[in-house]
DNA sequence: GCCGTTTTCGGCCCGACTGTTTTCAGTCG
């Protein structure tokens, strides 16, 4: 038997990827849009949640938005077969050392070609190498279109890519927002700054951010990009220009700032926030209609071909002037909002001051828990609500460890933790305690306590927190089983991943979102940095089936219960409303909601 | 190769910056 082994996603979209260099290098012109088509279906396979081979298992392929018919029948092909015929007679003829050098910051198909070329470098193991060597030793200077300073910038880039440095790990998000905050305050000393704001995936609060992008509104570019290159945690100057400037700073992450004046400022922010894909699509659209957008404005189609530029100090105005409504950036991502813009009919998304309270929270009340204990009180929880504007709190411990003790004694820790709870109900009013606890779904589908113990709660908030490698199917059931269980009501991070660190658990979403919407059973929109669980493009998922959800903190610490922005910024990305979002009702709603069968 | 609010054919976003050039090619977002 031969042993298959697919292909993951990234290899797939650097295939792709291969395949558009392939044509650039062979006839750009002629092949400029399939170019263009291949990059996008790279685009969305790399972006995708779920692994290729699953989706075509699944029957699924069609989800992969810009991916047309043609290379789809491609992919079912590659992932049946193993390889794709047509892909190969694009690639023949383009030696195979060009490919490794696509990964290069800085080298494009065409450099990377030009070299090979010269140089008769054939071998793909070794042509970083021998770029390297030859850059070393003054030939590639020598070389026709290529001079001193390129041969600089080009062991620089072999350099860093070997050592690591723009190795693609993301930022998470509240990450590249610290640092994007120290850059802002930074430029907000100067004179010459009269509005910083955030720009691209930062701005649209994507879970993982690339770099970092700053809009800066000025009079006067030039002292504001000599002010912004002379910052303290610069390492070097990427690139620097009359309107825009790049340094990579310490982490070797790297800062672009933009400049516009106040009059095109929103233009600025515009031109620069979308997706990709939202930018295209709506300066096709805005094309159709006589507008070419740009960070300058937008040039109005006037007689004799001629244009007429405005600008656009208000991005609302911006939007507008082309028959839209205001797009909220977290929606910029080209999945219908521009079609719902031009009808003005967007959902009105769910907004932080629209949460009332937080079920999720660990306080070292000494449960003895399964896994880790919160470090504050009960009080300093209470307290930081209230500077919140709460009214309601959800304490949720994780369960007593159920390996160390005996039912009874947990029994017996649960009764004092009512007491306590009791007692807090009756001394203050403002903030109702809801008596919650986060409760271990354990590998065979039963809950980590038994029901005489349950019935003293409120509720249970139910989860995974072992045995993640469990196959799909028994999984799935698993998590059915544990929220089968009247007393659960919501399941927490509901796929398990961990930014940069793990996948989420093998699991049948489809009928986790069947089962939730059947049984009253709500999702939690996680908001600690590291999960953002649900995922926005599932959060998007469970808007559209009308499942609710609730976006809690998952608080171990008092100061953490004001990570609820980021999880506000995942909902908004799934396009949630309030009534999609639990937690923005009121106390005796909630309640109503949480005793309902 | 993709795609549909004037289209299933005929179009396809917009600009910055660098280095090697004397007007542009290549890369990037």
């Amino acid at each position: 038997m031969i042993l298959k082994v697919f292909m993951t996603n990234l290899e797939i979209a650097k295939l792709l990827r291969n395949v558009a260099a392939s044509y650039t290098i062979k006839d750009e012109k002629k092949y400029r849009f399939q170019i263009i088509a291949y990059q996008n279906a790279a685009d969305s396979i790399e972006h995708s949640i779920t692994e290729l081979k699953d989706l075509q298992r699944e029957n699924r392929l069609n989800e992969l938005a810009g991916v047309g018919s043609t290379i789809k029948e491609y992919l079912a092909e590659l992932l049946k077969e193993g390889k794709v015929n047509h892909f190969s007679s694009i690639l023949k003829g383009v030696p195979e050392s060009v490919f490794p050098l696509l990964d290069i910051p800085s080298f494009g198909p065409k450099k990377a070609y030009k070299l090979i070329l010269a140089f008769k470098l054939k071998n793909p193991e070794t042509v970083i190498k021998d770029i390297e060597n030859l850059s070393k030793k003054g030939k590639v200077a020598n070389i026709e279109g290529f001079g001193e300073k390129s041969e600089k910038d080009i062991l620089r880039a072999i350099t860093e890519y070997k050592i690591g440095k723009n190795k693609t790990v993301r930022m998470v998000l509240p990450y590249a927002i610290e640092q994007a905050q120290k850059i802002i305050e930074y430029m907000e000393k100067s004179k010459d700054v009269i509005e910083v704001s955030t720009l691209g995936s930062l701005r649209r609060m994507v879970s993982t951010i690339g770099d970092i992008d700053i809009a800066v509104s000025t009079n006067n570019p030039k002292k504001v990009i000599e002010y912004f290159i002379s910052y303290p945690a610069k390492e070097r100057i990427v690139e620097k220009g009359g309107t825009t400037a790049s340094i990579l700073v310490s982490g070797g992450k790297q800062i672009d700032l933009m400049t516009q004046p106040p009059e095109s400022f929103g233009s600025l922010l515009q031109h620069l926030t979308g997706s990709k894909a939202h930018n295209v699509h709506l300066r096709e659209y805005a094309l159709k209609k006589g507008f070419s957008l740009s960070e300058y404005g937008i040039k109005r189609k006037i007689e004799n071909e001629k244009w007429k530029m405005e600008n656009y100090s208000e991005e609302k105005s911006f939007y507008n002037a082309i028959g839209l409504e205001w797009i909220p950036p977290e929606i910029r991502e080209n999945t219908g909002e521009i079609e719902l813009a031009v009808s003005h009919k967007l959902p009105k998304l769910i907004e932080l001051k629209d949460i009332k309270g937080d079920l999720h929270l660990h306080s070292n009340f000494p449960i003895e828990p399964s896994h880790d204990l919160g470090t504050d009180t009960f009080e300093a929880m209470i307290e930081k609500a209230r500077e919140l504007g709460y009214k309601y709190l959800g304490f949720s411990e994780h369960n007593p460890s159920v390996s160390k003790h005996t039912p009874f004694q947990i029994y017996d820790i649960i009764a004092k933790r009512n007491e306590r709870i009791e007692q807090i109900n009756l001394s203050i009013k403002d903030i109702r305690i809801i008596n919650l606890l986060e409760v271990d779904i354990l590998a065979n589908g039963n809950l980590a306590l038994n029901d005489k113990t349950l019935d003293k709660l409120d509720a249970v908030i139910v989860s995974i927190h072992s045995g993640f490698s469990m196959n799909k199917e028994l999984m799935t059931k698993r998590i059915l089983a544990g929220l089968s269980h009247p007393k659960a009501k919501i399941l927490a991070h509901p796929t398990g991943r961990k930014i940069n660190e793990r996948k989420g658990y093998d699991v049948d979403f489809n009928k986790i979102f069947d089962f939730c919407k059947e049984n009253n059973k709500a999702l939690e929109i996680n908001s600690f940095p590291s999960r953002l669980d649900l995922p926005d493009t599932q959060v998007r998922q469970a808007v559209d089936l009308g499942i609710k959800m609730i976006i809690n903190t998952d608080s171990h610490t008092a100061w953490q219960m004001t990570n609820m922005r980021y999880g506000i910024s995942v909902a908004r990305r799934g396009w949630a409303k309030k009534d999609d979002i639990l937690n923005s009702l009121d106390y005796n709603e909630l309640i109503a909601w949480i005793q309902k069968k």
